[in-house]
DNA sequence: GCAAATTTGTTCGTATGTATT
DNA sequence: CAATACATACGAACAAATTTG
């Protein structure tokens, strides 16, 4: 007798569905079915489809009915790179070769970029002191059309005073920013730390990824990049929704991936 | 005009929490408080408490109150290390030195050891034919008396027959199962994959992690240890909540982390 | 193209149960 | 034991989105 009826049903509705009886894309019966499955009321029928959408397993779509989640496929970024290259995961030319890797079309918003005073956190992270300026460029990115992540750079001000312009441009660095400073104030970028937790998104980031009825979470890494002297030359933030993204990181000697990741079918990369 | 009136609401309570009107662990009004000041019915006052429950802000506790969420300090494991060593992040030496560099108590369960055979996804990890048999030797970690993580690791019986045999046995295997197997076989550990998604909690996870009202999202790192071969040698499943949990991941040369992550105040790693 | 039917979304009222103080 | 506060459950009405005839 523990458990409320919401959710038995809810634990009925979810064994059917992770058994397979009920297939991803279906759809379920309609709440007045389920009323009368269940023999409850349909507020409580609702209770229990609320549950199990908050778990991701199923969507309500108004005036269509409420359906199993199809899990989209999910994409998998290299986090692990060659720093001294500057070849990190999921930045400029590594990421645009494993996307096309991946048979998928990668699309760009047009940069953005600002000068702002450093948060604390951004401060920290940087070592500088806080409200000192740094330039942000800001970018956003859709793979096959679907809101995939966004990501802000920020880079101190001195870099800029000290010849790299084109860093407060809005316009795309064509050879990327680490090759750029190299090449413009030859500091080469000898490492990185990456930094990934996990949280609710925001207004605007539940906006742009398109969480309609929503409550994905999303990761959020942050990339502090070290030159040669180990001093932070670049921070950069990049959100994208669990939903849809996995990440990867290599340590040592691996061989090539040959496998798909949990819960979804084959994916070849 | 847009918005209903729970999400109006919840809007507004939002910004309060958020703008630092309302601390963290202090209590929000009843809900009878709360219909007054709103001019809304109960039920309508509660979605949109309930709202922001599933956004991780708030938490409600029966006979008690709506309170803000206090995050816990998160624990941050740094998932790059030696793969000569075998000192992977998270994993046996270095993961105890890392918590109690932190300055926190780290308990474990007893090792519970099983034979099973592989399921499809842990075959293909392993590149082992479906079903062949394999060693799982499962653990429970608490920081601090928390539930923190649940690691599962799979080795190919192979390894048993060919020597291993502390592998099966239920008990701490004292110097590490990447040093034994060296030490016993001469395999060596050469690197690692880690593989990192997001997900929703099955019942066990949930009972766990005594995530109550829940709705916590859990982190699953998938590790693919590989010899000098390039064979894998284990595969070592992890899940953490992602409300309590943080990574971190060094490439290339970088200084040591003086600094806290985002949100939350300082903490020194 | 429009109207009707279907299905989920929002809001209210009410009653009772359960946990905590 | 009583008071307080959240949790569950039912019923009802109307709104909004979508599909169907």
């Amino acid at each position: 007798m523990a458990n409320p009826m919401y959710r038995q049903i809810a634990d009925d509705l979810r064994e059917q569905i992770e058994s397979g009886a009920l297939v991803p894309g279906s759809q379920l019966p309609t709440e007045l079915e389920l009323r009368e499955r269940y023999s409850a009321s349909r507020n409580t029928v609702r209770d229990a489809i609320k549950w199990l959408a908050n778990l991701g397993l199923i969507q309500t779509r108004p005036g269509q009915g409420t359906f199993i989640t199809e899990l989209k496929t999910p994409f998998v970024t290299t986090l692990s790179g060659d720093p001294l290259t500057g070849l990190g995961g999921g930045e400029g030319g590594t990421f645009k070769a494993e996307v096309s890797a991946a048979r998928r079309l990668l699309t760009n918003s047009p940069v953005q970029v600002e000068i702002q005073n450093a948060t604390r956190e951004i401060a920290a992270r940087l070592r500088i002191p806080e409200n000192t300026e740094v330039v942000l460029r800001h970018e956003r990115r859709f793979i096959d059309g679907t809101p995939y992540s966004m990501q802000t750079s920020y880079y101190p001000m001195d870099l800029v005073i000290r010849g790299a312009e084109d860093l407060q441009k809005a316009a795309d660095i064509e050879q990327g920013t680490v090759t750029y400073l190299r090449e413009v104030l030859g500091i080469t970028q000898a490492g990185y730390r990456d930094w990934i937790t996990v949280r609710a998104p925001n207004a605007t980031e539940a906006d742009f990824f398109n969480f309609s009825p929503d409550r994905v979470a999303i990761y959020e890494v942050f990339r502090t990049a070290f030159d040669g002297n180990q001093i932070p030359m670049r921070v950069t933030v990049t959100v994208y929704p669990t939903d849809r993204n996995q990440f990867i990181f290599n340590v040592g000697s691996v061989p090539p991936p040959h496998n798909a990741p949990a819960g979804d079918g084959d994916q070849d990369i």
